[in-house]
DNA sequence: GAGATCTCTGGACACTTGTCAAGATTTTCT
DNA sequence: AGAAAATCTTGACAAGTGTCCAGAGATCTC
């Protein structure tokens, strides 16, 4: 390689450093906006706004506002998907399983509630406009795979088979959340705990015999 | 009453009919534009547009877009809720009840999936927008109640207590139709199917011993 | 049938939207 | 330092938005 390739290389590279980094810090801009306001109302300049540039830029490193969304989504994947991992691996009794997963549950909806009533939205929109899709159905399907995670190692520590696949582990504790998130933003004292009680009642009926809660 | 108050009343009644009878009318279209384009898609021109009448004549039966929507939500409520009412008075055996519950969610999903579509939009709208709020809440409340009747009518043709409260029951029956719901519309073949296979699995996680699918 | 009232149309308005491009500014390289 | 390239700002554009209104048409009352 000649030096000239080499300053080319490392050139382009520093780059598309750059051009990425930037990326990733207009797209977190982008996804405070959208979980502020929603995807019908958010706007271009409105996530200029919220973020240290104007408008025109946002045109200089995203083709359009869907490249934008996409990107937003997949960025937000890699933020999410994974938070669950480090429960799964250090829980050593089934209880104790069960009560990290309550409350990493409660702890999310409190602090992220806005992130997760945009992943709602995100979701809903993947239904009605094709360009989301892919990435929401990826998405979607890592996080179902995190609740199999935690309900297989859930089974394992207690010795029981499981009476679930993973598709209905998933919708459980989705349709679960989800309730709590919609009594939480709006007003309900007793979302959280709710749900911690709850995911501890509904984590036992993906196993053969409930005995684990006995109440 | 006098006569002239009669006719006062007979007048305005009517007025109130004609006035009633087109807001349904609008609705009605309404309600079709959303669960085609989506809310965030959705202006009042195509809304127009899929009535026989011109945008203008929005703003005579409602105050704004708001109102209209609002609206909108109630009307739909109304055709929703009652659906599945008849499967549980007619049923006569936990089995007879489990396969219809099950044949109605694959037909719903089937027929209206547009509409359920159109719902879980306009539920994700509900925790940005503060103005549909109160109708949604009441909508799922519902929605949940519709669920309830189900799970505990089954309980007592099986002779079983039950394991699960309300919100759980119903978080997880709408996280499972809401999971059918995204492979249906994304073009999963198997989604139909599988929720009906679902749904025989999941109705005895709500009992205490399930041993009414040994399978 | 005349007049009053209700209903509807079509256009206008102020505003926002996504997109683009010309030019200013900054950074990088020699 | 000075040229070249990358980056950012600003303003403009056409299209679409919700809202309002003057007036045409329809319907009803007397």
């Amino acid at each position: 390689m000649t030096r000239a390739d080499e300053r080319v290389d490392r050139v382009s590279r520093r780059q598309v450093d750059k051009f990425a980094e930037r990326r990733r810090e207009l797209a977190e801009a982008a996804i405070q906006t959208l979980s502020e306001l929603g995807y019908a109302r958010t706007s271009l300049r409105e996530i200029a706004q919220n973020s240290a540039f104007s408008h025109g830029v946002l045109h200089y490193y995203f083709a359009d506002k869907i490249e934008l969304i996409t990107y937003c989504v997949r960025q937000y994947k890699t933020q999410c998907v994974l938070r669950y991992d480090e429960i799964v691996t250090s829980a050593r009794t089934a209880d104790g399983l069960a009560h990290g997963f309550a409350d990493a549950l409660v702890a999310t909806l409190r602090e992220d509630a806005y992130l997760h009533r945009l992943w709602y939205d995100m979701r809903s929109q993947a239904l009605f406009e094709e360009s989301f899709r892919a990435d929401v159905l990826e998405l979607d399907a890592g996080l179902e795979q995190m609740i199999w995670r935690i309900v297989t190692r859930h089974a394992e520590l207690s010795g029981a088979p499981l009476t679930v696949t993973s598709p209905e582990a998933y919708a459980m504790f989705d349709g679960l959340f989800q309730y709590a998130l919609l009594r939480h933003l709006t007003g309900a004292p007793t979302a959280l705990t709710d749900l911690h009680a709850r995911a501890l009642r509904m984590l036992p009926l993906t196993l053969c015999r409930p005995e684990g809660s006995a109440s």
